[in-house]
DNA sequence: AATGAATGAGTATTCATTCAT
DNA sequence: GATGAATGAATACTCATTCAT
């Protein structure tokens, strides 16, 4: 469901309509019903593919990137924002969504989607508690500080990409936002007086 | 409107009638249009005056606060953290009803709302720019670095004390969050070596 | 209740609010219902005083005219279309509005009214019966007769002065248009050939 | 939409539910909306399919009939007559609820109906101005007479078989209505003195 | 399977009416 | 008396859902 996708995420659940959907995707509204019992399955069944994808993502470049915790997180940065880039209001959605409709019914759908959020964390923490133990990294609740990092990551996305798009430039030819992001939450921005 | 504030910030704008609204209020329905001439009217209006009173608890507390970056920044951490649990949901409603709504009408409305948000960028970026010029901060985009400080702050609230709490458990004992996204921020997260 | 009356002629019974009608008359909502006991209840007493209104305007120039036929109906037509023009959309305004409305509890302020008109017919069916038993007027129904007459005054009010005035326009320079029609009722438009 | 005709030329615009007339039309309310958009719309609609028909009716009536004016609007008017009759509240509709309504959007659906009465003015005012040219009927604007032989034929109509019925009965054994104004235009209601 | 016309529950909004001041 | 804030019944309109084709 593309269309149902886009017309979601561009205006949300309760703005968009399903003949809308029907109409944009090509075919009759009736046919929706088919492989979706209602609007709202159809809505989690949505954000749930999105969700799942960018777990997906996230956990190929986390793999694919070398084993220390820098490389890992900048590995799951730059592949989150790029993901996100193209899946333009995607943390938005999921953001936005998730947590309305008189749910009940919904609570397990929303649920897994939260669960995939806590695994990715799980998968950042794991270098980290690492490095904690290794002391590169100073004593921390490990998937505190990877929620933290996430969260820097996601912000920055939904303020970047998202409907309103308020984040301020980048400083022309300055390093890539996710290297930014890696250097602040390893490094800080203080300026170190220079060992010595 | 208080009533309005809660279930608006609960339920979200379509989720909430204005019936609800009345009956929760103790009103009669028809006396909200005294005060306000349409739902939109009634909850730009909720957002608009949380936003100011948001902005307001962050300018005073970082005026309060003493001269340097790291302790202004503490303030508004830490003034933003109670706020918003006083105010659960407040970042959330925010950010999510935002961006939707066939607007139009209500650009402008919204527009001032991200005008207070870039205001604080403005206000959290001045003591950077001064340590980035005295060399305490690297070289950065001052604008940049205020944005995603405020990212921190926000996310950990709306994750927090949002809807869906998510969050993982602070390490009991731990210091308090917004010293933690100070720190991070600052100092990043690796254990120098110690200088030598 | 002049502005009542100028609101409701101008934009009918039913888009016409009390509190335009309150403020138009620079007084407050509630006071209305010191005179009246409901929106009804003042429409009818307006409707019922232009009708009355009407009523004597009729009667004084019939009484004040010579005793033929011809004068008393031109000195009606002469009257009415003057009355019309000063009070535009009067008759609209009673023909429209006086069959709707569930009625039931208005019926007899309707009736009233309708009996006002009736009143008129026969004042104008005297002169035409003493003209038919003089032979001056072909025997004929008098009342349906008067009630033509009437008729023909009254369409040309509501065209020529009503809301949409779509009347063709006079020839320059011809007749009044009350003479017209006294004449037209009279003579007919056929040129008789032959005056002898 | 024969039920909504039914109701709207009984009860008028505002005292007729959408409810109403689905009800009444064995319909469900929202069936409405897939073919009007708007009450308005349907409105206007039938008003507008209403003078249609009565147009149609009266061309045809006038062309059927012989050439010169009075065979013409003899016909007219028999027509007109029968069709109200069968139609009844036909002209009190078209000129009660033609000139409110907040009109603007709806201005120029009321403008073509307009145009239509117009039309048939033009169409009984051609016969009228040959015989002014051949000397039979005296000089006067020909769209002037047409407008008000027409006005002769709608009051009728309206008081006849309109809401308020209140038109005095005809003579009994009298010629029908239509023959009656015809001659009263023609030859007025004076009698000759006989040419003597 | 696919469709889209029909449906009616649900909601924002209006406005006559009331009543405490 | 005069007022106008409060009220809620009434109503146009939307849209998810159904179902006959």
């Amino acid at each position: 469901m593309v269309a149902a996708r886009e017309l979601f995420t561009l205006k949300g659940f309760h703005n968009t309509t399903l003949e809308e959907i029907a109409s944009h995707a090509g075919f009759g509204k009736g046919t929706i019903y088919n492989y979706f019992s209602s609007k709202e399955e159809l809505f989690y069944g949505i954000i749930d593919r999105l969700a799942e994808d960018t777990f997906t993502v996230a956990q190929a470049a986390v793999r694919a990137s070398g084993g220390n915790a820098r490389e890992q997180l900048a590995a799951y940065a730059d592949a989150m924002i790029s993901h996100a880039r193209e899946n333009a209001h995607l943390f938005n959605l999921i953001m936005r969504e998730t947590s309305y409709l008189n749910s009940e019914k919904y609570e397990s759908k929303i649920a897994e989607i939260h669960k995939r959020t806590q695994k990715i964390w799980v998968t950042l923490a794991r270098p980290i508690t690492r490095e904690i133990r290794a002391g590169t990294i100073g004593p921390s609740e490990p998937l505190w500080l990877a929620a933290m990092f996430d969260g820097m990551v996601r912000i920055y996305c939904m303020m970047k990409f998202g409907a309103i798009q308020q984040w301020p430039p980048e400083r022309s030819g300055a390093e890539n936002p996710g290297a930014m992001i890696v250097s602040i939450f390893f490094d800080g921005v203080t300026r170190r007086k220079r060992k010595v």
